[in-house]
RNA sequence: GCCCCGGUGGCGGAAUUGGCAGACGCGGCGGACUCAAAAUCCGUUGUCGAAAGACAUGAGGGUUCGAGUCCCUCCCGGGGCACCA
């Protein structure tokens, strides 16, 4: 059989459709009336029944969210994963290909909101609808192992993992600064942060300081950079790069300065080591618990003018703060850091240039050789130095990169070093007289899961005034949400569901005296970590998923989505995947073997909207072309990376060859001999 | 600013290692069939040229017997990151 039939929905029945008038026998639309029916029946694409001796693969396509009907994106997607799935299965895999959805999160409560309608109503409408359209876009799913992730009987395992990682250390609160979108209500991920605009509404992001549940992500950080190297070649060399970018591994040293009139010293974090003879000043985050701290110690007047600059700084927008030709802005503290290399007295400033949660909040400034110390020095009107070995006046010579020009400076005993060969002799030195040593840091933050937002899995800790923080014990999962009716849905910067006192206010699972639930949900990420387990079996009682058969069918042999989720949601299923595997419930470290980011379909050259008014329904394109047309439009129109524009795909071109084949076939097999289930033995 | 990926007819795109550029399809044009239309079939379709032929892969250079493919410089488009010390 040919790949074109392959791809093809209903393909593979010539015989059958030969027997109608010649008008109508070749027609697409009656190929498909003809079968679509049988395949309900029969349940073709059903897998994973027991002793079936054929060797497994596992296709899984990125789970849609249940907003409205499926839209071309969808129909793109689904016909590439059809693809690769009914190639496997005609070469005699048993393939199981699953379909479910990713039920929780904001837009339900949103529709709640402005149609006063309950979000559990709201989402599993639409579930129906778009699994209406599967079937009518004939995707060979295996329809016995849906799953939606707001159904109790799988967020119980969301709970359930969640304490996992709490016994684990990996699951934490901690009080920080958080993004905060000030119209959702709700804190962010970093990663759900883009260009300073909250990902979902495009509102503005500012900072709020909350004490919320973490992952500690960061610990696997290297974990998530070297097993990359599984994933070479089969992932597109894109996403890696995203990925490796994120975590932003960044290796150099922490060096200890001394503090005058502080007992202890402040660590700095710095790639340039070999730059420290060039170090004119020091900054610490103005937002950071140290710039407090040392403020305290100032004199009255800079008292004032740091707590001053600090509410500029926590009223200034994220997307004020990373624009890039934004003037440095600091206070002088009127303290001083020495150097611990020659003993000079830096004058210390509180900067939002610097970040409170990189490196340890804090760095020595050496304006010759860093672009934003050098505008901080040009502001402030502090002196520049050039670290260069005495006797060459090119600094470049020496592998010293300057930004600026300035005084140069003796740089003792790393005097005539190249660069690599000065941070290695500078960490010696520094390693001896311990004042500091080789360290590495990454740009990775911890995963911020709390969500202030009803239509979430419920965080299963019960705070006690005696006992303090309980996980709830597994026996008494899953913590259900509480009914929607009553609740004020309404954004106001905590948690629907504190109004549910009834559901709030329950016994210590420990001293059984009177505690309090979690108000907060997970973020919905922490749904689609580990959903590819879940599909194993999707009503298991007794544990997230079978080890046995994650064993013979995990780990995908090749997932399909979009590149949105280059980062968030693959990194954190890798993420999930090596936790598992360290808790002894998985035996892979990487859960995706091979991954296709399939293009987006445009229309006339931007993204489809309804608000542009080029919004192509499916649905319509079904009715005027039929299954067979569209899909094979999908997969013929270009490299299933590219994007597609709708506007140069003639799907009515497409039908025109499928009747072309079909009639072509019918003259050639006028014999059945064709058997309609040739490596397809559930047809049979 | 930094880092990726691209740029080939009217369109989507082929061209395995440096070896006949434009496969295949869409669209267009001409024709057949038809009273007519739709469907279908046949032919044709990079540009210039009557033809022979010449010129053509974003621009300019280079390497080579030979370049869409390799090297250098630049232009354009798309994407990612962006005070990460």
């Amino acid at each position: 059989m040919t790949d074109t039939a392959s791809s093809s929905a209903v393909g593979g029945f010539a015989d059958e459709v030969t027997r109608g008038e010649p008008s109508e026998r070749y027609d697409v639309f009656a190929v498909q009336e003809k079968w679509m029916p049988v395949w309900d029946e029969l349940a073709p694409f059903r897998s994973g029944r027991p002793d079936d001796p054929r060797p497994k693969k596992y296709v899984l396509d990125m789970f849609p969210y249940p907003s409205g009907d499926l839209h071309m994106g969808h129909a793109e997607a689904y016909a590439l994963g059809d693809v690769v799935a009914r190639y496997w299965v005609q070469r005699g895999f048993n393939v199981l290909h699953p379909i479910g959805w990713d039920a929780f999160g904001l837009p339900a409560e949103n529709a709640a909101i402005q149609r006063g309608i309950d979000p559990a109503a709201w989402t599993y409408e639409n579930i129906a609808t778009q699994k209406a359209s599967m079937r009518r876009y004939a995707c060979s799913f295996d329809w016995d192992r849906v799953l939606n992730t707001c159904d109790p009987e799988y967020y119980r395992w969301n709970q359930w993992l969640f304490l996992r990682f709490f016994e684990k250390g990996l699951a934490y609160r901690k009080p920080s600064m958080v993004n905060w979108c000030p119209n959702d209500q709700t804190v962010l991920a970093n990663e759900q942060v883009v260009n300073g605009l909250c990902e979902r509404c495009d509102t503005p992001v500012t900072k709020k300081k909350l004490t919320q549940w973490y992952f500690r992500i960061t610990e696997y950080a290297d974990r998530l950079l070297d097993d990359m190297a599984q994933l070479e070649g089969q992932w597109p060399e894109k996403v890696l790069l995203m990925q490796r970018n994120w975590i932003g591994r960044s290796t150099g040293a922490d060096v200890a300065f001394e503090i005058e009139g502080r007992p202890e010293p402040v660590t700095v974090y710095t790639t340039r080591p070999d730059t420290l003879y060039g170090a004119t000043f020091f900054v610490v985050a103005a937002d950071s618990d140290l710039a407090a701290e040392l403020a305290s110690g100032s004199p009255p007047e800079v008292q004032q003018q740091f707590a001053d600059y600090l509410e500029q700084v926590q009223r200034t927008s994220e997307i004020d703060r990373l624009s890039t030709d934004r003037p440095k802005t600091g206070v002088f503290l009127q303290r001083h850091a020495i150097n611990p290399v020659n003993g000079e007295r830096l004058p210390i400033y509180a900067a939002d240039y610097v970040l409170a949660d990189y490196g340890h909040g804090a760095i020595m400034a050496v304006p010759a050789h860093d672009q934003r110390d050098l505008d901080f020095a040009r502001a402030f009107d502090l002196p520049v130095r050039v670290v260069v070995n005495t006797g060459e006046d090119d600094p470049a010579s020496t592998g010293q990169a300057t930004t600026g020009d300035g005084e140069l400076m003796n740089s003792g005993p790393l005097n005539g070093l190249r660069k690599e060969a000065a941070i290695e002799k500078i960490i010696e030195i520094l390693r001896e007289n311990k004042h500091g040593d080789a360290a590495v840091n990454y740009r990775l933050r911890d995963w911020l899961i709390s969500r202030q937002r009803y239509w979430g899995t419920p965080i299963p800790i019960v705070y006690c005034p005696d006992c303090g923080e309980v996980p709830v014990p597994d026996d008494q999962l899953p913590i259900t949400l509480p009914p929607s009716a009553g609740l004020d849905m309404k954004p106001k910067g905590t948690s629907p569901l504190g109004g549910a006192t009834d559901w709030v206010n329950v016994p210590c699972p420990t001293c059984d005296g009177p505690a309090t639930r979690d108000t907060d949900t997970m973020d919905t990420f922490v749904d689609s970590s580990w959903y590819f387990l879940r599909y194993l079996d999707p009503h298991l009682d007794a544990a997230p998923f079978d080890p046995e058969a994650a064993r013979e069918w995990l780990p995908v042999d090749q997932y399909v989505g979009g590149v949105t989720h280059a980062i968030l949601h693959l990194l954190y299923a890798r993420f999930f995947t090596k936790v598992l595997y360290d808790l002894g419930h998985v035996e892979f470290t990487e859960p995706f073997t091979r991954l296709l980011n399939q293009g987006m379909v445009v229309m006339g050259g931007s993204a489809m909207s309804k608000s542009r008014g080029n919004l192509v329904r499916l649905s319509d394109e079904l009715e005027a072309h039929g299954v067979d047309a569209i899909r094979l439009s999908m997969v013929f129109a270009g490299p299933p990376e590219d994007d597609i524009d709708w506007s140069d795909v003639s799907a009515a071109g497409s039908r025109k060859f499928l009747s072309r084949a079909w009639r072509l076939a019918g003259d050639v097999t006028s014999a059945p001999g064709t058997d309609p289930a040739s490596g397809d033995p559930d047809l049979r």
